[in-house]
DNA sequence: CGTATCGCTTGATTTGAATCAATCAACGGC
DNA sequence: GCCGTTGATTGATTCAAATCAAGCGATACG
């Protein structure tokens, strides 16, 4: 299958709105791939050599130093990734791997610079992307910074049963998750017990929130930092 | 003076590559104003007005929640701020007031949408201000994540070293330099006596390294994280 | 089928950082 | 010059979270 035919990415937000040419033209050099789980994708430090689309599976963003690591984001199907780092044509500040079985779309760098040069819709278009992201990673910053762990757990359940409804799963390792809401697999076990109160049960990977009132009146949600968009 | 006179604002990065008759209509809306300190210049929450930039004083970007308040960032001569929130019409997710009597020149929102949708140079000067924006909160949140709050004084001392040269001025309060690297002030104090064993020598708001070495053994900076771009 | 592995949980303990409390120094206003 | 206020420092204490250590349960595998 040819990329360009791909209807899932010609109408992800980034690309809507581009002219036939241009996309035609940016997808020419495009390839799609298929890696295994566990796969280091990209490593922070390198120069960014493609933009990276997520069609199937799930990626994990983090970050390295001094022998430690955690978990920046998770991005799944259809996600794009490390935009940033392509249009300054300057290293990656994060690692990405493969969770599962994932199907990547790869865009070269250096295309996707050419098609924004050129195309003003393309530009306006990843000026909005670069804005959603940029306010997204505020709104975790502070959410790093103004909650404790349970409080910032108390909010990402929330955020997800906003998202997924219902009964719903937790759709990566708890290690990781703990590693994405900034503490310990430790802490997050004692933390989800300390949620029990608040009407949250979680087996295995499945979550049930039996009374959102009291948990939204310990997590206090925002919207100035719980709701993600783009 | 007219805006559009300062010749400070029109070589901005953000800016410098505009049409002039772009950036004359942009100026032609937007005014100067004169703040004396601790003036709330914006409140989290309230939807995009005006883009500003700073052009004297100082002005601390903090965000609250629950009765808690945290610094985010300090903009100084000469720098915008709020530029996502400005572009996406939507509302601040940080609150900013002047720190000294400070000097702001404010441009309506609108004038900046409009703008950027029809000037491709303007448009892709907000791409490239948007990335390293992003990039330099992914590289805070990277700090904050990994780093106890001894080595991110350590860090905070060498990049301020390295901007400023030989003995400089923390330019800020203890008491907001705390909240910025995310620590209280009591434990700023500890910190920086921690530091003393590595050549740091703090008298009120001077700073005088007499051991970068060590400083940096322990630091360990990493242009990932600690070049702050843009 | 047992057993090795891995991730999760639980409890005990330590540690880093916040809080509480008191003092001190600098500054501005009267 | 003298308070009153504000910010910085220091010490004592508390608390949240990390670490250490052990056990559990599921899954993979020889």
């Amino acid at each position: 299958m040819r990329v360009s035919d791909n209807s899932e990415i010609r109408s992800l937000s980034l690309f809507r709105e581009m002219a036939d040419d241009s996309y035609d033209r940016l997808m020419r050099g495009a390839y799609v791939q298929n890696f295994p789980p566990r796969v280091d994708l990209i490593v922070e430090g390198e120069v960014s050599d493609f933009f990276h689309i997520v069609t199937e599976g799930s990626v994990e963003l983090f970050a390295t130093w001094n022998g430690r690591e955690t978990t920046m984001a998770m991005v799944r199907p259809v996600g794009s990734f490390i935009l940033a780092a392509t249009i300054r044509n300057a290293p990656y500040l994060m690692s990405a791997r493969t969770v599962e079985k994932s199907r990547i779309v790869l865009i070269p760098s250096s295309d996707v610079r050419a098609a924004f040069s050129t195309d003003l819709a393309f530009s306006q278009a990843i000026v909005s992307e670069l804005a959603t992201c940029y306010r997204n990673v505020i709104k975790s910053s502070k959410d790093l910074k103004l909650r404790n762990s349970v409080e910032r757990l108390a909010n990402y359940l929330l955020r997800q049963h906003c998202l997924q409804g219902g009964n719903y799963e937790l759709r990566m390792e708890k290690r990781r998750l703990a590693s994405y809401l900034g503490m310990t697999p430790e802490n997050l076990s004692r933390s989800i017990k300390a949620l029990q109160a608040y009407g949250v049960e979680v087996n295995g990977m499945a979550v049930t929130l039996t009374n959102v009132p009291d948990l939204e009146a310990l997590a206090k949600p925002t919207p100035l930092i719980d709701t993600k968009s783009g």
